[in-house]
Parts: C-alpha cells; structure tokens; sequence
DNA sequence: CTGAAAGCGCTTACAG
DNA sequence: CTGAAAGCGCTTACAG
C-alpha cells in the first residue's frame, strides 16, 4: 500500500508531527534530523495525501473553470493559460463545460462547492445569477473572464469589447463601406451585446445608421443560416461584423454557398483571434483578444483572492487589437 | 459557516451516523424519518463535503486527463467528450498539457497521485513508461487513448491508425499520384509512426516506394519549413499525407507561399478531421478519428476499471474513416 | 430501525 | 527541538 505520514515516523523513529513540520518546513527541527526524514520520504515514495491535508489545512489546490464548451478553440486556449499560470502556483483546474446553460452552471457550481475548490474562473455566460449561488454563497473566491455581471462583487478580467467592436467598424468604414449587417451571439452574452454596441456606436458617429433587421443572434449552428439571409436578402449588407470567429466561419460558408467571393463582394470581420483566423478561406481579419494574457491574469487574480480575502476586487480590463488578414477590404465599385 | 453533518444530525435530532446512511441511501431508516432528514438537508443548503468522504469512502470523483496540448483542436474535442462522458458516470476532469514532455508527464503523474484521482486517461506521447511510475505503482486506475504502449498491461482505445494511413494513401493512389511525401509527428509518437506505415506499406503494395528523404518528422510549429523543403525541392511530391491536421495547415501554407495552388499542384491529405479541417483553404480532406467515441469509450473503459479492478484490461480499436473534401484531386497531367 | 466509536491521513495549538 | 492529543467531516462495521 502506499505509505503514510505514520509509515514514515514509524521508519524515522518520530512523531507523526515531526514528520509534518518538515512537509511543511514548520517548527524548529534539527538540520540533521529534517535531513533524515527527507531522505526517508524519497526512499518510501511517500508523498502527502492532498485530500487529507485538505481536510485540515484547508486548501484543496483546485480550481474550477467554467467555459460554454472547452471544445470551441477561444476557449481552448484560455484553458491552456488558465492551466499554466494556475500549475505555477500550484493550482490544479478542473474543466467545466457549460453551453452557456443556468442548469449547467449551477449544476458545476454546487459540484465545485463540494469538492472545495480554492476558487472558480467564470468565463460562460449565464441569464440568472443565481446560478452561482453555491459558489457566492458558499464563500468560494471566484472570479469573471471575459464577462461580468454589473451587480456581483468579484474580480474580473474583462477586454474592452466596446473597443473591438468599434475597431472593427472603424476599419469597414475606412474601407468605404457603408451598408453593414451584424451576427451576434445570444443577447444574454453581455460581451457580445459590448462588441454590438461598439460596433453601432462608431457607425453613428459617422452618421451610419445601423439596420436593427440586420443584427442577428445566433449560435454557431445556425450563423451560416443566418448568413444565408442576409447575404440573400436584397440590399446586400458590403461587410459583416461578426461576434467571434465561429460566426464568422458561418459567414464565410454562406457565402461561399452562395458563390460569393469574400472579400470582394462582401467584406466580413470576425472576433478572437483564435487559430481558425489563420486557417479560413480566406484568412479572417479580426479583432485579437489577447487570450494568453487574460488567462494569467485572471487567474493571478483569483489566486490573490485566495490568499488575501480581505483586498477589495480589482476589475482588469484588457484591450483588443485589430489583427488584418484577407477577409475585409475595400468597398466593391458600385 | 457552511453546514456539516453535525449540523443536521443536531437539526434532526439523529446521530450522524444516521444523517451518513440517507446521504449514501444504505441502511433501514424508516421512511419517515429519511424524507425529514432529506427536507433538512436542503433546507439547511447542506452538501456533503466530497473532500472528507474521499478520506473514508475512498473515491474522489475526479479524474486526470494528459494530452499534449488542450488549446490543440484535437485534443480540446476529446477532452469535451471525457468531460461529458465523466459527468454522465458523476466524474470530473482535471487538465493535463504535457507537451509531450516526459518531465511534465512525470510531474502530473505524481499530482494527480497525490490528488488522489480515481483514474487517470493517457492520450499523451512518452519516451520513457517510467515516467508513468507515480499512476502505475501508484496503483491508480489507467487507460490509454489513441496512444499505447505495448508493453503496459492496461487498458487503451485506439484508431485503427495504420488502417488510416492506408486508406490515405489509397484514396491518392486511386486519384493518379504516384510520388509522395509525409509530414509526420515526432518519432516517439506511436499513432503518427503507424499512420506512416500503413501509408508506405500501401504504397508498396502498389509498386511505389516512398523515398525516406521524404519523410519529414516535426513538431506543429516547424511543418511550414519541412513543407516548404519538400515542395521546394526538384521533382516535386505531387501529394503530400500529413499525420495531423495542423501539419496539413502547415502545408497548406507552404504551398501559398510558393504561390502553388492546392489541390492543383499538389494534394494534401490531413488526419483527425478537428473543425480546423472544414475552415481552411481549401477544406481538407483528411482521415477522420471519431473523436466523441473515443472520449466516451475511454471514459467508460476507465469507469469499469475502477469499479471492477479484477476485469482484464480491453483494448478497444476504432476505425477512421476518408473524409473528402477539397484538398486533394487528380495528379496533375504531366 | 438507530447510535457510539473507531478510523481515514493529515495539521496545529499546546506542553514540555 | 519534539511529541501527545484534538480535530477536520465523513463512513462503516458493530451493538443493541
């Protein structure tokens, strides 16, 4: 069987205590004797049962990250962050994946809660916040990536979506464009509701004025439907703005279904920066979130909020960059 | 505070021992009693703390997942297949990217150890079994997915890869190819050696050798140079089989750098068929895994292995299948 | 049908 | 400098 912390002070000839203050390098012990029983731990393979020092120490060094879907490659990579900055502080994450449903959040928050986690990463959207009320109530420190809700007190790492969302139209608009169409995410995702609001508000400033029938929510399964219609419609929209990459992809494939050359007959810019960007026929211009560092920082974040409880939230808020490729360009000639 | 058993046992008016037996529905509580105890359970908000019932009923519910790289499609796919499957036993995942790193391999093993996981699934590339040691002596649960090693004695699922390189090859054999070059993984990755090997046998069988200076191993980010060396070189391959996906888009931009047309001036076949397949330019045709079952059949060879340690490890093969699209066509005529 | 008690593998005051 | 003992929140024989 695996050895104990008894095996161990039975071997050394000490108490169980002994053998826990060097594990933790607490207490006054003789170098000679601290020396021993380290030799004595490497020799039996003994390594302490996190599960039980959690039960006394109190930290389970686990983290939760919730994530509409891991599979989805924006999240894949703030996974990957994630998962690396938490390691370099000796935390483990544990993957949640939500498809943006209350159910599902709520089910992972009360799991976390009973696996007593040190502290949980919300990067999914949610409609009721009491979804989290395991979590909140439970006093679990959590933290938001990439979204945030107004009313809850907790630390959040956030992009300046509003700033995306206008670089985008700001670039269309310089490339003479003038008639736009937009594909959302679901309206609960207040980032996308950020990027949209951007995106309207630099049109107006340069008095465009944006069609409302033309903004549509969907989900990656049915972009390419939506896209279908308005790319179909008469009037064709000259560029489109999409709330991610995905969407985007959904553009491409519509019109690519409709024997539309992108970008010449229609100019269409997406959001993230994920490694589809590169991949897509053609390569997708698009606003780059700065994935890898929102990653650390959050979970910098939350780590600090772990280990001081009592330092009010900060609010992080990152900002987006314009990352030009071959799917905008300039407005075809009347 | 957060309500223990104490808590409720107090609240009920029963031992805790008794509060113990509703949770776990084991013993002969009166009904009665059972349905007071459940109502104060919820009322008091009380969950059982999983952490302490794994230091006495053994199992933590969690469960370990190594792969080399989560933000890989690939690989960020299975994981959301584990995760679902896992959830669906009541298992949660924990995130492992390894790099293919026997040191990194190594360092998990020995976390998740002492984690105390219930089981850990293998779907990572290693040099040395011995780094395996923490899990394997550990005496923790394990399965391998889409990798194995012949010489441990546990469970694994797989695709049929040499089947894959095969099929590869005799889809461009049957479009007129006759010259060929491989992009493959690193040499310790014992999918994308088997990958090769069906395609050079299949080739054999043919008539046609595969000359080995063109049969490039490399990592995801020097594939664009091994690529840009193979289409460079005089008497160019006409077609060139990728043992991944993310190797093929290396290609792929290789060629669009040379200012080759794909599939018109040399065909590209991928493998994996991950949602980076469909987005590129052009789409590739590529040798599908079937990615949920595996994460589901893996999960579920795990779970019976943990619950029924006595049963003989299975070994479980998958079949890929050709997924055609637009990245490879006839040889050009001469 | 229900409870007292030991034990899981640790940590942490408290004594000495 | 080191150890005895209580306790973390549960589960599980064992009695009754």
């Amino acid at each position: 069987m695996k050895a104990t912390i008894y095996d161990v002070a039975k071997e050394a000839g000490v108490s169980i205590a002994t053998v826990s203050h060097v594990i933790n390098g607490k207490g006054k012990i003789s170098k000679e004797r601290r020396e021993e029983i380290r030799r004595i731990m490497v020799r039996m393979g003994y390594k302490p049962s996190m599960i039980a020092s959690a039960l006394t120490g109190k930290k389970t060094y686990a983290l939760g990250l919730l994530v509409p879907d891991i599979s989805n490659p924006f999240f894949a990579e703030i996974a990957r962050a994630v998962e690396d900055e938490g390691q370099r502080h000796g935390y483990s994450v544990f993957i949640c994946s939500t498809d943006n449903k209350d159910e599902k959040v709520e089910h992972y928050a009360a799991l976390l809660q009973q696996k007593n986690v040190d502290g949980v990463i919300i990067g999914t959207g949610l409609k009721e916040l009491s979804a989290l009320d395991p979590l909140l109530h439970g006093g679990i420190p959590t933290a938001f990536l990439a979204r945030e809700i107004p009313s809850a007190q907790v630390p959040s790492v956030v992009v300046d979506d509003h700033a995306g969302g206008a670089a985008a139209a700001a670039h269309l608009i310089a490339l003479g464009h003038r008639k736009f169409a937009v594909l959302a995410e679901e309206e609960s995702v207040s980032s996308s509701r950020e990027r949209v609001r951007g995106f309207r508000q630099t049109l107006a400033a340069a008095g465009i004025v944006l069609d409302p029938a033309l903004v549509r929510s969907s989900g990656m399964k049915e972009s390419m439907n939506q896209a279908l219609e308005l790319l179909q419609g008469d009037d064709r929209p000259t560029a489109i703005f999409c709330c991610n990459d995905m969407l985007a992809i959904g553009a491409l494939r519509a019109a690519k279904q409709l024997g539309l050359r992108i970008p010449r007959d229609c100019s269409i810019v997406g959001f993230d920066d994920t490694v589809l960007a590169s991949v897509t026929d053609p390569p997708l211009t698009t606003i780059a979130q700065p994935i890898e560092q929102m990653g650390q920082t959050v979970v910098r974040l939350l780590v600090r909020l772990i280990e001081q409880p009592e330092e009010r939230p900060e609010r992080i808020v990152l900002t987006p960059a314009l990352s030009i490729r071959q799917s905008a360009a300039s407005r075809p000639p009347e």
